[in-house]
DNA sequence: TCTTCTTGTATTGTATACAATTAGGTGTTC
DNA sequence: GAACACCTAATTGTATACAATACAAGAAGA
């Protein structure tokens, strides 16, 4: 059940970085909460593999600050303060109209089909009742705009930013503000068809501010459920 | 030879953040050059630990791009191609100058000082016809600015953007351009104690473009040194 | 002489054993 | 009942042993 939820696509040659990336996706998806205790025996048992590879999981993925990492204390799923939430979305602000300018100038016709392709999913997973996976989809819509504009180092720090976003929308998300992404996705894609660097960059930006805005950042407490808790569903 | 310079000041306690590091400083000082073979064997008796450690603080460097690690091949210090140097510095032309302007409007006369003394050492360096130190006091110097704009995702991404300059300089760096850093680091620490940001913005964006432009940016073939040419010299 | 295969060596990948540290519980004392 | 010390169990940190892979040198064959 553990078992299958989390390998079951990768039972066998679990490296290092497959766990990292089922790991990565099971907190994208909000499958696991922020705080959760990530015990390395327990992955260890999970994954079929010893401590050494999982620890190198973890490793690896508490330099893209998904995991928090104490000497002696173990790893946890991270949970970002709102100092960090502020500054993720800053950053995002800063970076990604920008790269959303240099995509409508190059983006292909394949790429263009490949983003629709994108959003299409996103609707799937949303009227599957299964918005864990669309949040996943709608932030892996952003990483492909980054990486139509050709600028890998940038589109690496945009990818870490989603990956830490998607632990603040966990966190301090407001139930009661809408999801208007279809709208803001389908626009930009037109955008970038269009080759509108202007408009691209700004649907880019005026979109960032309402994800950032629709976001209840203050202060409150977040009690973190187990591993079994989070991945028995 | 090696082996006192690399490990002098961490004899005890050698963890692995301390060996990642203590690497990272050769790197930065260019006392290993790009490409070099940094083996694990050899790394554990040098620090005095298992493989165990050394594989993390690789592991580590790995993911700030200093180092190159490949399945079954082994770690080398990264050597980062042409597009990879434009990238960087294209990143560092996005993110520093928005990052000097807050530095400007925050910065306190406790930053200040620490600023000046960073110069000073720069310059001392310099004087003792050590370039690598100098370079890395030089690297320090913007990292502290991002430290005072107190924005700490994009610090750390301009940190890491930093350390690959260095990787980038020792590379492609053109000797005939002469080191025109002590105008602008001064001048720029000027601005910041005027909490003048418009001019702290400009001057750190060309100072950046000074730095690419001064950079052998064309194509040719840069072969990796062996070991052997990188510890004869 | 050149090619190809084999074999040996060096190096990395993984698992396991042991040491060190922390956390939680038990009992004692005030 | 609260505070403290102590002990035990659980978990992480590190070293080492073994397996798998890659690299290089040399032998066999044409």
């Amino acid at each position: 059940m553990t078992r299958t939820t989390l390998s079951s696509a990768m039972q066998n040659a679990a490296t290092s970085d497959t766990i990292a990336q089922a790991l990565s996706l099971a907190i994208h998806e909000h499958r696991i909460a922020p705080g959760t205790k990530l015990g390395e025996d327990e992955l260890a048992e999970i994954y079929g593999v010893s401590r050494t590879v999982v620890r190198a999981s973890l490793q690896s993925l508490s330099h893209l600050k998904l995991v928090d990492i104490r000497r002696n204390k173990g790893a946890k799923v991270a949970s970002p303060s709102l100092t960090e939430a502020h500054e993720v979305f800053e950053a995002r602000e800063l970076l990604e109209p920008r790269t959303a300018r240099s995509a409508a100038k190059l983006a292909t016709p394949s790429d263009i089909a490949s983003l629709e392709r994108h959003i299409n999913e996103e609707h799937a997973a949303l009227d599957a009742a299964d918005p864990g996976r669309a949040l996943y989809l709608s932030g892996l819509f952003h990483t492909e705009i980054a990486r139509i504009a050709d600028q890998g180092t940038i589109a690496g720090f945009i990818e870490t930013l989603i990956a830490r976003s998607s632990l603040i929308i966990a966190l301090y998300w407001r139930r009661e503000s809408a999801l208007c992404e279809k709208h803001a996705h389908h626009a930009l894609v037109r955008a970038l068809a269009d080759h509108d660097e202007e408009q691209a960059e700004a649907l880019m930006r005026s979109h960032l501010v309402d994800l950032h805005s629709a976001l209840d950042l203050r202060e409150r407490n977040v009690r973190a459920p187990s591993l079994k808790e989070a991945l028995s569903q």
